[in-house]
DNA sequence: TGTCTCGCTACAAATAATGTAGCGTATTGC
DNA sequence: GCAATACGCTACATTATTTGTAGCGAGACA
C-alpha cells in the first residue's frame, strides 16, 4: 500500500499529507530520541558525543539521523568548535515544551501513587 | 530511585533509567503516533477505529499498542459505548501542547520560505 | 610523529511498525 | 431468532527503523 512519495521520502514527516504543519511537526517530533534532543539542548550546546552520552548512550547511527532532521527543520544548528546547539526558532519550540517539565512531576506522582 | 513498577518494568519507558519523570515522559511521548493520538483526543472522544482513521490509517496495532501505554499512563482512558478520551491528567498535558499548533505555524513558514 | 576529539558513516543483528485479516462480544433491525 | 454491523483487540508475515560496534577522514595539540 504506497504512500505519496512526499510521504515515502526519505526527508519527509509522516502525516504531512493533509499539509497541516502542526501533523508535519508531531510527526517530527515524534521519533525515538527527537524530543529527548531537544531537551538536552535545551540550555547549552552539545558536541555530537557529549549529546549521545547525555541520551543514555543513544546509537551514533541514530542520533546524527535526528540532528539532519532537526537541522533540515531549522530547529537545531551545528556551531563549528561549540557543537549543536537550538536556533532561534529550536529555542521557541523549547518554550513550549517548558512547562512539560511540571507537569512530568504531576504526572509521576500521580501515577505511582 | 527506582521509579515505581509502572515506570521501570518492560512496558516502560526508555530513558527512565534516571528516575527523572520528564525523562520517561519524553520517552513515552516520542513513541511513533502517540504525540499524534492525543492530539486527536484533544477535544472529542473517539473510538478506536475512528481513531485509526483520523490518524491517517495507522494500522490497528500500533495504535492500540499506544492506547495501552497511555492508559497504563494515566492519560487516556477508555470510556465504553463512547470510546477513547483523555483523562484530567491528559488533558492536563494537551494543554501544554496548545501552544505548538501555533507554533507549527511560524515554523512551516519559516523552513518553507 | 602519535594521540586526542570532532562529525559522521557502515553494517549486521535486534526491535518496532505496517498492512491485512479476523476473533469474540455487543447492539441494532428485521 | 438471525443476519448485519460496529466495537475493542489480536495474529502474523512483511517491511522499516533502531541498536551496537567499529571505524573513517579532518583538525588540534604536543
Amino acid at each position: 500500500m504506497p504512500k505519496p512519495a512526499s510521504v515515502t521520502k526519505k526527508t519527509a514527516v509522516r502525516g504531512s499529507r493533509s499539509g497541516r504543519p502542526i501533523m508535519a511537526l508531531l510527526d517530527l517530533l515524534g521519533r525515538r530520541w527527537t524530543l529527548r534532543i531537544v531537551w538536552e539542548l535545551r540550555d547549552t550546546p552539545l558536541t555530537s558525543r557529549a549529546l549521545r552520552i547525555a541520551c543514555d548512550d543513544a546509537s551514533p547511527t541514530i542520533v546524527q539521523a535526528r540532528l539532519s532532521e532537526l537541522r533540515a527543520a531549522g530547529l537545531v544548528e551545528l556551531e563549528p568548535g561549540d557543537g549543536y546547539r537550538l536556533t532561534a526558532l529550536g529555542r521557541e519550540l523549547e518554550q513550549t515544551f517548558l512547562p512539560l517539565h511540571r507537569f512530568a512531576e504531576r504526572w509521576s506522582k500521580q501515577v505511582s501513587g
